[in-house]
DNA sequence: TTAACTGCAAACCCTTTGCAGGAAC
DNA sequence: GTTCCTGCAAAGGGTTTGCAGTTAA
């Protein structure tokens, strides 16, 4: 991510439109958030920034990981982990997850039958949905390549 | 729910072939839960025993249900709550739900639009699904209902 | 200067585990 | 009689909060 990230910007006036202080640890752990391009856990994020500066708690990246939140530029995920993830796609942008029970990537995609499905399901039970939340768990194109190499010589048993 | 409730027989008969123990607790934990017909927390659960048996402690629910877990009578799930709510639906139907954001009822539709997203995926990102998760937040009929002739009322503020 | 922030430790909440007495087989 | 179970208390793991010193505005 270049320094050009519009996302900072964002959270820096987020910060002096709520009468919050833009300090470096903010500065620091925001760009190492938007700069991962990955569903980063707290604990994950934390591990990065320590990297840069280890005097930062884990604490200061809740804090901070709630502030992006408030400022709709964070989402707060759990993918059936014991922890949560941070989705750093702004609030506005919604989409869903394909997440892959191998290697762990989790790879964001839009499909316009949720929109029809949604109507259905207005139609069919009186349900007035106002958002919804769909995760498909399997095996990404990689993972799935691997696994079916790794089939034909050994039947079938992923690493 | 009758004491004739299949699932009963089922977790009595994964308790012997598994050389576990029937005791009072367990028949009584999952009579209750089997009965709600509703998706409980521990919590929840651990209430309604304590009215009937106020000597089975919170942990013997845990314990029971991870039980019908593994019998493939339950299922833990989180619907973005602090807590897990347990599914009595057998494992081997899967289904969504729809659950509503102001009286907090939770019910499990099925839809074949998701079987057609599923295979979507598959071909446009190569991803091999396994299985996935939806959940639909909004209001159940009876509270859409509700909040509209609140609406006509005052404006459209939900009580 | 002063209100907000940081880092530490401690608290919190839900869930699991260790242990000694008790119940099912 | 043996093995498994229960209930209590305590520990665990992720996340939040209280507080005293520090820093941005």
């Amino acid at each position: 991510m270049s320094d050009a990230d519009p996302r900072l910007q964002r959270f820096t006036d987020f910060l002096a439109r709520s009468g919050l202080k833009a300090t470096r640890q903010r500065a620091l752990i925001v760009r190492v958030f938007f700069g991962a391009g990955r569903h980063l856990s707290a604990e994950e994020l934390y591990h990065r920034i320590y990297a840069q500066a280890p005097r930062i708690g884990l604490v200061t990246v809740y804090r901070t990981l709630k502030l992006l939140r408030e400022a709709g530029l964070a989402t707060e995920r759990q993918f059936g982990e014991a922890y949560a993830r941070f989705d750093p796609s702004p609030a506005d942008r919604p989409h869903d997850h394909l997440i892959c029970t191998r290697c762990g990537n989790i790879q964001e995609f839009e499909d316009g039958s949720l929109r029809r499905l949604r109507q259905k399901v207005v139609r069919r039970y009186g349900f007035a949905v106002n958002k919804h939340k769909l995760e498909l768990y399997g095996l990404c194109r990689e993972c799935a390549r691997l696994s079916r190499s790794r089939g034909r010589r050994n039947g079938g048993r992923p690493a």
